[in-house]
DNA sequence: CGACGATCTGACCAAATGGTCAAGTTCGTC
DNA sequence: GACGAACTTGACCATTTGGTCAGATCGTCG
């Protein structure tokens, strides 16, 4: 209930919160109590929002896997908002970047495959990062709509500006480079987000390096088949 | 919390609520109300837990939106939990059968371009009820993770047969069938449950049925040219 | 119509939970 | 070693929430 409106508050900043830069910097020795407390925090948070969403989590849980008292939790995090939202700024950071392998000089069938890959690897070692991130917006995106409809629409619009060079080049077959992206991105995720699902079916306790070795294989293959223009028989020659 | 341990209460069959089988059954006029009042509170629950989760749902709340009084929900669910499996089973009726078109004497290009086409719809008439299960698996399938392991995994198991059949038959390529699979649901699913997302990169206010049809086209051209063996130049016959 | 089970509901309760606070303890610096 | 800031924490509180219950009302069938 009081997450849609808590969502306005505390301007939803990159990197640290807002409280880390008006105290004492963690240059070094000073505020090195804080920096680790955080840490610790944050991490058993990624875990617990991961575990349960936001309303399921609680900050005695929270502060338990950490290993702190509440009360200290609170110390550093005014609010479980405040504590969330700086969860979810850590994987928003973490995946940004990973599309920057498209650009228009590349070989689409190398840039796509690598992306495939680091998100995979994102997904196996991150799983939590991202069922955070899944949790978020599955639940109408309280905290990070303005971030999608911002920075992350804008990014996906350049990305798709280079795809559409790819296909002129006739690198590519002609498709649509947005859905083309939510494609990947649904792909490759859901080895995080349903990991259950896909240890069900595969019969196993934990997913393996193996595992996720077969999927980027089948995930790389199938896309790359299905988007690439087919390479060997130059039936159209530029 | 509670939710693991709820779990294993109350058997997890596929239809109605015990309960309803125990009282006067709704052949017709006895009951009616009952039936009536489950299926507004069905409704309203599936809304709320898709956009609160388990956790962030309350009863309260879903009365409200039913436009029943709390005691009363409580009068036709004994629980929350109870209440929150009802909806989970519809959802899985809903999806079983979808993947019945995979037969070995169809032709995949069809079974597979119908069963992008039916998970799509239903991604858009009922994404609530894709909501409650991404959910649901999300946070580890506290409540259908029996479900996952037996019926799911052989109804999959199953189908990875029929696949393999069809790559036998050099109808598609040689792919993993579990993880193709895998993939068809990721991409399908992905526009009910991200749909906030997807809204958000596209601009959209709301998910038409355009923009289905366009992710429909994308997404089965993109499987179909990946998962199918190349059907005009037969460089490999039978 | 009268009986009886089904349905309805306001009032209530115990437990859980986010957050506060004041009184401490520790740390870094001069 | 002393001083102020940073950190720690048990106790506490207001609110929320799932669930109960007893008494009222309704619907239907003989």
């Amino acid at each position: 209930m009081a997450r849609q409106r808590d969502a306005k508050n505390t301007a939803s900043s990159g990197g640290k919160s807002p409280r880390t830069l008006t105290r004492k910097n963690n240059a070094n020795g000073r505020g090195h109590i804080r920096e680790s407390n955080e840490l610790r925090l944050l991490q058993a948070a990624e875990t617990v929002f991961a575990e349960r969403g936001f309303s399921g989590a609680t900050t005695a849980g929270i502060a338990a896997r950490a290993k702190l008292p509440k009360a200290n939790l609170h110390y550093y995090f005014r609010t479980k908002a405040e504590l969330y939202r700086a969860v979810l700024a850590n994987v928003l950071e973490l995946w940004l970047d990973e599309l920057d392998r498209f650009t228009p000089d590349r070989d689409p069938s190398e840039a796509i495959a690598e992306y495939i890959a680091a998100k995979l690897k994102w997904s196996r070692l991150r799983p939590n990062a991202s069922k955070v991130f899944a949790n978020e917006i599955l639940h109408g995106a309280p905290f990070v709509k303005p971030y999608l409809e911002r920075d992350l629409r804008r990014r996906v619009e350049d990305k798709a500006g280079v795809v559409r060079e790819w296909i002129d080049q006739g690198k590519m077959r002609p498709l649509d480079p947005r859905h083309f992206v939510f494609q990947l991105w649904a792909v490759t995720q859901h080895y995080a987000d349903f990991e259950v699902q896909v240890r069900a079916v595969l019969g196993r306790r934990r997913l393996t390096e193996r595992d996720f070795a077969d999927a980027a294989a089948n995930i790389t293959r199938l896309i790359l088949q299905g988007a690439l223009a087919s390479p060997p028989s130059g039936r159209i020659r530029k």
